[in-house]
DNA sequence: CCCGGAACCTGAAGGC
DNA sequence: TGCCTTCAGGTTCCGG
């Protein structure tokens, strides 16, 4: 499931592949991946547009082309960017760069959004701040986690809070913080705000350089799978000893998202 | 505004 | 063997 790290390796690792390249053709089998505008607009506007630059901001890959307009995508839970992969599944949409290369979605649950916007503010106000953003910093975590009440786990997973983190990463970063998914938001200490948000950059550090986590359906532009799993401590992990003190790791749902955690590090 | 739950989606996995 | 149910989780919507 594409979360920061995942994204950010798509980024990464796609954009010598794309920029300076021109979209000669856009092809839907599924035009509902494209949410706005309607997918014949989305197509003529597309077409004979050069990709300028390629970023990523919280979970979405943000295209910016030469005429002014940004092509959005969110890969949601199952979806994919393969560059020049033959024989993939479930595509949705695919654009033909240079009459030559080929950039195909592929997105197995459907679930994935294409848009083509003015302006990248439509999507970016919306969101919390980046966790690596200069300016995010623990204090400025700590005045965002203020007033809540929901449980820490279900806050991280808000996109208006922070932008990038999803339900594994969550997990690994409150077991790295030695806060349990269900402590109440409102009663965290400041060094316990500190931790987590210390454990933060450090867990989705360590994800990019594995090049993202395959536990699902996630690949790499280039159709290989990352790292990033063979290093989680709890996350997809049931049943299995805690790295810290061998406690079989449990899972309880928190938001109806399966969360796991250590009962013996991680105190209520 | 904040919270929790349901809905969206479909292949995989497990039960019988 | 095969049908059926449940599960996965990022986001959005809705009711309280």
């Amino acid at each position: 499931m594409p979360e920061l790290p995942e994204v950010e390796t798509i980024k990464n690792e796609l954009a010598p592949c794309i920029i300076g390249k021109r979209i000669t053709d856009v092809v839907l089998p599924d035009s509902t991946a494209v949410k706005e505008p309607a997918s014949d607009v989305f197509i003529r506007k597309l077409k004979g547009t050069t990709i300028e630059t390629v970023r990523r901001r919280g979970k979405y890959l943000i295209l910016q082309l030469s005429n002014h307009k940004f092509l959005i995508i969110h890969l949601r839970m199952t979806g994919a960017l393969l560059f020049n992969c033959p024989g993939e599944r479930y595509v949705r949409a695919v654009f033909h760069l240079n009459g030559r290369d080929r950039l195909a979605f592929a997105d197995r649950r459907r679930l994935g959004v294409l848009r083509l916007i003015d302006s990248v503010g439509e999507i970016t106000d919306k969101l919390g701040p980046d966790p690596f953003a200069r300016d995010f910093t623990a204090a400025k975590f700590a005045e965002r986690l203020r007033g809540r009440k929901a449980p820490i786990k279900a806050v991280l997973l808000d996109q208006h809070v922070v932008a990038g983190v999803g339900n594994m990463y969550a997990d690994e970063i409150l077991f790295m913080a030695k806060i349990h998914p269900l402590r109440k938001t409102n009663t965290l200490t400041a060094n316990e705000i500190k931790a987590i948000h210390h454990a933060m950059l450090r867990v989705l550090r360590a994800a990019i350089a594995g090049k993202g986590a395959s536990v699902d359906t996630y690949k790499r532009p280039d159709g290989n799978q990352g790292t990033a799993h063979t290093e989680f401590a709890v996350a997809h992990r049931l049943g299995k000893p805690c790295p810290g003190c061998g406690t079989l790791i449990q899972r309880l749902p928190v938001r109806n998202r399966g969360s796991y955690y250590c009962s013996h590090c991680q105190k209520l």
